[in-house]
DNA sequence: CTTCACATCGAAATCGTTTTCGTTTTACCA
DNA sequence: TGGTAAAACGAAAACGATTTCGATGTGAAG
């Protein structure tokens, strides 16, 4: 009933627990018969090694933890699919935490993770971290971080992204050429990188194409909700008549901007088109639906962990850790909304 | 920099660490100056017990595991974000897993967690579980299992839950009221619970008010996606056009009714009405916006802890456990669609 | 028959904490 | 001052697995 030890396994067996322990991980020093024998009656019992107990000796927990800005993300929900459908195959446990946008809390999430020796730690920094200096701790203490969508630039450490500007520049690009030259655009938060790159490739895509830059044309979001989609919608449908397509940095504030605008029944997108970011399940299923840049949630995740799990191995080797980089591709959907 | 153990402390104090141990937990044969001296100087240098080697003594560990039938769905979110915050109040770290509504992954999964020796077990039981045996295993180990909102009648545990037959029958109760005898079903797969009580809520609700229930009116969907909704409502206004509501089991089908009949500019409520079930983000952005049942998936996260801990208790004082049913409150969201 | 190599196995230390039980110290009273 | 009880502290044994290093047994070679 309760979980068996290798001590029962030695008593049954009439062997040592030394001999049990070494045939179920193939030493060499266990004859061939015995190592049958053991792992044999192990698979029957369901015998697995009490990992807590293992852990005192290996320091290592089997256990990664992941912290993300929020849960109710269709996004980070796929990022998370990926990371435990990886971790699950290395025979790894995730624990997950969330600091819903908050430096304060991010710091504390981590600091839980290192309390309860975690082996490595994914993480995508929320809107408000301002500075590094509860990640670089962690790699003081040597322990695997990876960074996957909203990372910082300044911290030194292995990172899974998109490139962010080249996507908005795409986005932004698709709207020129469908016609339209008076774009606005919905920016997020001040501080993430994600949003200045998107933002930057929104300028690129403008400067290539000979368009002028307005500056009040860019309304600032503070986070990715409906709400200010929509109310800055109603503003600029209201102030600059002219403005017939959003480029918006996510998907939920061009849907709070489709929202106004079906109210207002203003054609989209003969009026106006409305452009997200990220493909989100709801951006399919609006009317009309919503063209935005496919962001690869769960490969992002996957990636993730083998990077995690590649750093680990070099660190066990005593190897030298060569931060990697990888940067997934993203492709525009087009729907009905441009 | 790596962390420090009770020899650390107990060498800079100068002190045993049987010392050091029971001044942290407030053992009465410390002296209280003592007990001052250690937890002023495990403060400083931000000391907490290392859990593994904790557990192999008092054997918790602090952890509980949730399996969810799937990650990526807003309700189920929320559910997870009420765990977790109920869960970080008392110390207690969360590993989720996911079914992916599959009978013989919850099964693994559940493995998995009681290999883990997790203290406890939330699970929403996926559609395809037809038996229970994985669930009494749990019991047997003696740690408490709390189910939520997937649940099945036949386990003897806690279980958190809304009424869903009383919650259809008001939804359906609102379509009649508000003038449509025609009503549709799109209900879910044949074995959940759920799905059972909210197609016994509808008809409920058709007999109390005299309205002939037709076999022929109610598609099951497989899953709770877009696409049976949108492919059913195609077909029930082609083959039924007498039809004038529909009323979903979930959110999702109901939305790829009302893609489907926008995009044949059938009008909606005037011509069909639409209800949904779980008021999901999503619901209140569409357009029409959908009107639902509220289903508090927050405070079902955080009851559920919340029994889980009061068994934990009782369990420790080796006191008889009293299993609970808590239902939580629904409440109709009167939309646009209706 | 001795010796040596090699193949197998086990004893025991270790990881860091908890907790029982024994030992020392202090305080108090006669 | 001596004795005793209470207060304060520590030694040591768990918990369950891993791993080093030493012990045993076997066979072949000299």
């Amino acid at each position: 009933m309760s979980n068996l030890t290798l001590k029962d396994l030695a008593k049954t067996l009439d062997l040592s627990i030394t001999t049990v322990s070494k045939a179920l991980k193939d030493y060499p020093d266990v004859s061939d018969k015995t190592k049958a024998k053991v792992k044999a009656y192990a698979k029957k019992v369901n015998f697995t090694p009490n990992a807590h107990a293992a852990y005192l000796r290996t320091q290592e927990s089997k256990m990664i933890g992941v912290v993300i800005p929020r849960l109710n993300h269709y996004f980070f929900s796929n990022v998370l699919k990926g990371i435990m459908k990886a971790a699950e195959i290395k025979g790894y446990m995730v624990i997950i935490l969330s600091s819903e946008e908050s430096y304060e809390l991010e710091k504390k999430q981590i600091n839980r993770l290192l309390k309860q020796n975690v082996d490595g730690i994914l993480l995508s920094i929320a809107d408000s971290t301002h500075d590094t200096e509860h990640i670089n701790e962690i790699s003081k203490q040597n322990i695997p971080l990876v960074l996957f969508d909203k990372y910082s630039k300044l911290s030194k450490c292995s990172k899974v992204i998109i490139n962010d500007q080249n996507a908005a520049f795409a986005a932004v690009e698709h709207l020129i050429k469908s016609g339209k030259k008076n774009i606005a655009h919905l920016r997020g938060p001040l501080l993430p990188q994600n949003s200045i790159d998107r933002f930057l490739g929104y300028r690129k895509a403008l400067d290539q194409y000979h368009i002028e830059y307005k500056k009040e044309w860019v309304f600032t979001c503070q986070g990715i909700s409906s709400d200010d989609g929509y109310a800055y919608t109603k503003y600029m449908v209201e102030k600059y008549p002219e403005i017939n397509a959003i480029f918006a940095m996510a998907d939920m504030p061009a849907i709070g901007a489709i929202k106004y605008l079906n109210e207002q029944n203003i054609a989209i997108p003969e009026q106006i088109a409305v452009m997200g970011f990220s493909n989100w399940k709801i951006s399919e299923l609006i009317t009309p639906s919503l063209s935005t840049v496919n962001q690869p949630g769960q490969s992002m995740g996957e990636k993730a962990f083998e990077l995690f799990y590649e750093e680990l191995q070099l660190f066990k080797k005593q190897k030298e850790i060569q931060h990697q980089i990888i940067e997934l591709e993203t492709s525009l959907v087009i729907r009905g909304s441009t």
